[in-house]
DNA sequence: CCGCCTTGTGTTACCGCTAACATCTCCGGC
DNA sequence: GCCGGAGATGTTAGCGGTAACACAAGGCGG
């Protein structure tokens, strides 16, 4: 199952014990010392092709697997890098998670993840702790949640980080511009002739949840209308399902901008109880665009963040730092898109 | 931010360089030898209770830090697993991921990732080199398609191995029964009085949907049943819609077992858009339990696998084959339990 | 034709830690 | 009072690579 398709041994008999085969093995076989195997290896200062190939052969020949302990400990860089994420169960840091580990390998590194415990500053130190003693060399942190983000401005500076969707520091950052995405959406409900709109925010410690907050409250008033409610959740469809059956009762609103698509879906479930029908009587759109949102009950207008490439994004950044650039504070964000379904339309005058 | 909360320096100066501490700095200070400073941290062989207490004192004034390259080097042990995994974004994998990590750091192990690009062999392979060359002690491999599955049977012998999900083999495997899973959902639709009982399955290629399809096909088929019909999908919203599309023009069943969440949110789509009262003309019942299934219009009954649980177990026994338990092929079986909603009702007897 | 530079290769000394053995001290028993 | 052994600590030699320099052989200009 070797990636090259070879059958090479890669162990090596001696005194009747096996032992893994090591350069000097190599070296051997090839008839030349272990310091022109390392040349090779590293395809370094000039070797002549005629040993290269002989090289070559002998380390397949011999399954040989360079010793990573043993080249860190000689160069000092160990080729790897951290994550440190709160609830990586969630679509987003998922996504994000994917992306980085795929991009990070396809730079040349390794990833090892550290997940928190609580969102707490404690936990936070401790999968810190955890990943700085495995020697990584930089640190992407995912954290969304403002007291840990917060918590990343005192990080020890000895190893570079990046954080991801986590508040604003010296350090560089890579985010979606939830404000604007909140902006859009508000918009959006405006230009359907929606005056009263509703906010179902998540939690207040979370900054994405308070830039959509903010790009809400923005919009309306710019339109000359007054945020009127803003009803908190917890981001789950749980929390969505309780404000919306709140929003039923009150009923005098005629749209409504959710934080979060889980909520969403717990909000089209409230207003399917109580008999209001989306978008007739009240509009819905959501934020994510998580895979089921298009085929929520109505499927959910929503803004969509790329995942991905915010993933991508902080690792370059990253690896950037790694491997020498000035330290920046550079801020990287990208906009959401708004996603049209059937979950908003024109507003309802109905006296 | 240090987990100790002290401020202690980290670094030493030498000819007006910085450098990192080393053992033999905490040696100097405590006025020992490095190699007790070296007992202390790996608290062995007896040290005088003094001299224990005094390089104690030393490594947290210079805040030591061991190197672990240079111990993994001189031990020949990394304390690294590895996980590789196929689409973590899914809920399942992603949940898993999670509890293997936190197992992991409990036992003292560290984590690293490798995902595959595409679920093929080539893509197993690359992931599995990735983690070798890091020289992790073991592997957990979530596989849940048959033809990964099988790549696995061949893979190197040298490192330990856990199969999570991914069919059989001579290698220690945890998984969630999905037979009895599929058993339960279907003996739960016929003590409802339905009989015309159909199917939306996963891709042919997972493990899972061919044991949940068998599952299905038997506690039909014990109860004097036939098997009527099987529509494929790829476990996609998108793949629940047309499926349910199909069911819904045939209307010739009054039942639905769907092999996963997502698609079921598809299937209830489609039967909102075609008219159709769930569970009032036709019962639903889903797979996975995922967070927004209680929030479904109407809420789905489903089965609730632990992912958490899984990851634990394959952990667990990961390490234990690390720490030279003898090579296993144990499989653990984890339940899945029914969970009742609203998506599942008494046949009605129309005509 | 000699010395110098270039090219290829070998030698040696680390990187920071642990394993294995050596040494020293102190104690008790005969 | 001397010896043996246990307990505490030190010394030395790796682990498997890479960095830095040394060295040999050949090509070229003066």
């Amino acid at each position: 199952m070797a990636a090259d398709g070879s059958d090479a041994i890669s162990e090596v008999i001696e005194n009747g014990v096996e032992r893994r085969v090591v350069m000097a093995d190599v070296a051997r076989l090839a008839g030349v010392s272990h310091m022109t195997v390392s040349r090779v290896l590293n395809d370094s200062t000039a070797v002549s092709p005629t040993t290269r190939a002989r090289v070559r052969a002998a380390m397949t020949t011999l399954g040989y697997r360079p010793n990573t302990a043993a080249r860190a400990l000689a160069t000092g860089r160990t080729r790897q890098l951290g994550v440190v994420s709160v609830n990586t169960t969630l679509f987003g840091p998922a996504s994000m998670l994917v992306a980085i580990e795929r991009a990070a390998r396809d730079a040349g590194y390794a990833v090892s993840i550290a997940g928190m415990r609580e969102p707490d500053r404690r936990s936070l130190s401790e999968a810190f702790e955890h990943l700085t003693a495995q020697s990584v060399e930089g640190i992407v942190a995912i954290t969304p949640r403002a007291a840990t983000a917060a918590a990343l401005r005192d990080a020890p500076g000895g190893v570079p980080l990046v954080a991801v969707e986590g508040g604003e520091g010296p350090m560089p950052t890579v985010a979606v511009d939830q404000y604007l995405g909140a902006v859009r959406a508000t918009r959006h409900l405006l230009s359907l002739g929606h005056r009263r709109i509703a906010h179902i925010a998540g939690p207040d410690d979370w900054h994405e949840a308070n830039e959509r907050e903010r790009g809400w409250r923005d919009a309306l008033t710019e339109a000359g209308e007054s945020p009127t409610l803003v009803i908190n959740g917890d981001w789950s469809p749980r929390a969505g399902y309780e404000a919306g059956l709140a929003l039923a009762t009150r009923r005098d609103h005629t749209a409504v901008f959710v934080a979060n698509d889980q909520m969403a879906i717990g909000v089209l479930r409230a207003f399917a109880e109580a008999g209001i029908d989306v978008p007739g009587d009240i509009s819905v759109v959501g934020f994510d665009d998580i895979p089921e949102a298009a085929y929520f009950a109505p499927p959910l207008t929503t803004l969509r963040q790329d995942f991905g490439e915010v993933g991508r994004r902080s690792l370059a950044l990253l690896v950037a730092q790694v491997e020498g650039a000035p330290r920046s504070d550079e801020r990287v964000v990208i906009p959401p898109d708004l996603v049209l379904r059937d979950s908003t339309g024109p507003v309802q005058h109905k006296n």
